[in-house]
DNA sequence: CTGAAAGCGCTTACAG
DNA sequence: CTGAAAGCGCTTACAG
């Protein structure tokens, strides 16, 4: 990192302003003096400092993720896709995980500042009021957030459409009392999960009255949910668990009670994690293009960042798509259905 | 960002010497100055501008952290470990992920040069030419890495003792004719698997002629290989696959041959990825911390940045334990042993 | 087309 | 203990 424009010029005996301007591609100069500089650059290995541009141009080229403690697959899926889109418009990426509370996340997000273009944001501690209380003027894309009205842009999962698609293709293969597990209280994608359920219901099944068990997206909660339906005999034609790691859950419940799916009932999750195809039954579920979600933010970020004027418009929430992945757990045929597409 | 040093100097009546130095800290100033500053910069909201202030120090309290296109749980645990260490010493993360090649490698790694005091290089196409021709001074920890006797620190998961530990458990637990099935060529966890189980064979089963499949790490690998064995009538009392994935297809393979396991063979694998408790019968495998993994790294890094005379002894090769996690897969009581510790 | 100069916001010897 | 000044490496009006 020894070699400053300093050099070049010195070497291609012009003025660091010209180098400058050669390197940044100005057009007002000679294509004989350019060639001399770029070669000079290029025999001293020239880079560029990195700080001294941002000091002067106010850019850093990189943008921030905050992330909330993200389990495994959703996480690494989702750093990939922004990094892939990171990376084609070559910009860096500066990424901070796992807050536990409202303060960690707000003291993660202030070290941020200034290190940024732009930052995605994901966290359930980031509200309205945390927002406020920030009041940062950078270009912000909130991702999977029940904010509503924000002065950023919106980018959200299809929860609800996906819930509602389930729904839908259990009754149309037949199964109308439905049960559905519940995500933990005040989680937004269980929020939207449920309100799809319950559109779909009311939709497609509305004599049936809907049925809601309190879940908390744990396993073991998708096991005790399932064990109070069957001691009290209150067997629907299928459970919808809210995520997969519940609805293993509730085939282990079921399996001991010697309930047979899909059969006797049919269970369904949402997430499409990796080992929902490798049970047995091999679980129907929802999935989630959680790559395609990261890169999608990280374009929204960018032409906010490059355009400000369209940025404006482009203030309205967004959704990304989930399909339906049919397979064994609802004895249904296998078919693949997109719920919608941003 | 609109307030600067020299804003809080104003506000403070001092030289904006005297707020840069209260702000870091130095002692030589009278409380009464310090306070006042202090007090300013706290009412004015003041941050120092980074690019300003790496500009001047040389430091931009920032590590890089370069990694191959992983997979889910492996990905995220490692960056959840890196972020944690990093955050808690006030350094901030610079991902970049998924590269294809080597060049694709490179340009990452160059991109990177000047925006970070240190590297974190996980990657299978940094090996010594690579570093030869980056010739970056920048202190660097390699992860995982087949290079030996690199200028920089090398931290290692310890493939081999968990393989060795896997085959010495099955031995004990009366299975001696183990097959192996292997991992891709050139894959630096399957040759460091591989070595482990040749040794532990050698020292545990002397007699016995080691039996190793080809296998890629992937489902339909171990489904192949384990479909050789069946074929050919080479039943061995136990099929250790490289990875968990493999152990699946393992296991399917042999359902469909009608061989029961645990009762007719044990079956293992390597990495305790979430579904392996989850399947039936439940995998006995092994399991590496891959959070400690990350941060252990970067802890190291971080020393080799802060103390130069100190990091030059550090750059020894050092391993991360691994401990064996038996399950039903294998026939043997539950237990759980570490193979080493770092 | 090209250069001299100012300035981005900081830190740090150097004086006093 | 405190301040004036130089300088980190760049970019960009402003002249010519």
């Amino acid at each position: 990192m020894a070699v400053t424009i300093k050099d070049v010029a010195r070497a291609a005996r012009v003025s660091v302003a010209s180098v400058s301007r050669a390197l940044n591609g100005h057009h007002s100069m000679t294509a004989a003096t350019r060639k001399r500089i770029l070669a000079a650059a290029k025999k001293l290995r020239y880079t560029p400092h990195s700080a001294a541009r941002t000091l002067i141009t106010r850019r850093t080229q990189t943008i921030g993720a905050l992330l909330p403690d993200l389990h495994g697959e959703f996480f690494s899926e989702l750093i990939r896709g922004i990094d892939l889109a990171a990376r084609a418009r070559g910009l860096h990426l500066l990424v901070s995980s796992s807050h536990g509370d409202a303060r960690e996340a707000a003291t993660a997000l202030r070290a941020m500042l200034g290190r940024v273009d732009g930052l995605l944001l994901m966290s359930p501690h980031v509200d309205a009021g945390f927002l406020r209380q920030m009041r940062a003027e950078l270009p912000m894309v909130l991702m999977n957030s029940p904010v509503k009205r924000a002065r950023c842009a919106i980018l959200n999962i299809d929860n609800y459409g996906g819930a509602f698609a389930m729904v839908q293709h259990l009754v149309a293969s037949g199964r109308r009392r439905i049960a559905l597990i519940g995500g933990p209280d005040g989680n937004f994608d269980a929020v939207e999960r449920l309100r799809g359920y319950n559109a779909a219901m009311a939709r497609f099944a509305p004599a049936i009255p809907t049925q809601v068990l309190p879940g908390d997206f744990t396993e073991e909660g998708g096991y005790r949910a399932t064990g109070d339906l069957v001691a009290n005999k209150l067997r629907p034609q299928a459970v919808f668990a809210a995520n997969d790691m519940m609805a293993v859950g509730c085939l282990h419940a079921l399996r001991e009670a010697g309930v047979r799916v899909p059969e006797d009932i049919a269970v369904t999750g949402f997430d499409d994690v990796p080992f929902a195809r490798l049970i047995s039954p091999a679980l129907t579920t929802v999935r989630v293009r959680i790559a395609d979600f990261g890169a999608h933010a990280l374009e929204r970020l960018a032409t906010m960042i490059e355009d400000t004027t369209d940025a404006a418009r482009e203030k309205h929430a967004q959704l990304l798509g989930a399909e339906l992945v049919v397979r064994q757990s609802c004895g249904a045929k296998e078919l693949l259905v997109s719920s919608a597409v941003a």
